[in-house]
DNA sequence: CTAAAACCTGACGTTGACGTCAGAGGCAAG
DNA sequence: CTTGCCTCTGACGTCAACGTCAGGTTTTAG
């Protein structure tokens, strides 16, 4: 598969791709005329990519950790990296909840001010 | 209290604080001299701020939504605005707990390989 | 065979939330 | 009064994950 047609499957741009080689996330096998070719679990590869941007790890951090969550095998070291991420990861998502909870609440306060108090134009 | 106290007290920055001023979320009283000087009440404001700045709200969201989450009251185009970026920090936090579980999946497994598998050094 | 579409490298542009530095003024202590 | 810390306003620097453009080659469709 070229490059055009994994970024489709994958659902990000061609540019983000050769980015993601750039930093080591994604190796390409290349045609004599220099064009890259990708197996089809490249797909998987570059979601899994995304999945982990989403969860804001850096390029530097995946190109790290990829190889373990590919295969399974991991060095102590590595381990403890793969500690700390999700540990990150598991605070941010406590504080996102905080927030989201705040903005329910402000949410349900400014509905029922609305309801009980103007409505519409004030009179 | 001036600023150098308040970013001290609310644990940002001095230029953190002068931002959130030029960004319209954080206003000052000026002494004759020209000298930033805000009520206690600035320190709970400033914290909001980086609650939500975590969840991933932009500074003009900040700055359009302040107001109603400070006060209760809301336009309906403001609460719009407040269930989009609460259905936004939801589907956040959604990607973000995939990702944690993929990673506990991850280290489950490899811890599993380190204690069956090799042991220290391949002999 | 030719034109369009896809691909290549290299390099500069973008955005957000600040960091950092320069140069100048303000304020409490001794 | 002066020493030392705090504050002020610009204004440029940073970092990550790409976007975008230029200028050229390759592949594909007709």
């Amino acid at each position: 598969m070229r490059i055009g047609e994994l970024a489709t499957r994958a659902g990000v741009s061609v540019r983000a791709l050769r980015y993601y080689e750039e930093q080591n996330l994604l190796a390409a096998e290349r045609s004599p005329s220099g064009q890259r070719h990708y197996p089809d679990g490249a797909v998987d590869r570059v979601r899994l990519i995304q999945q982990l941007y989403a969860a804001g790890v850096t390029s530097r951090s995946i190109a790290d950790l990829l190889p373990c969550v590919v295969d399974g095998q991991a060095t102590p070291e590595l381990l403890d990296r793969l500690s700390a991420e999700r540990d990150r990861i598991d605070r941010q998502i406590g504080d996102m909840v905080s927030a989201r909870d705040r903005l329910d609440t402000v949410i349900a306060a400014a509905t029922a001010n609305w309801r009980t108090g103007q409505r519409c134009r004030p009179e």
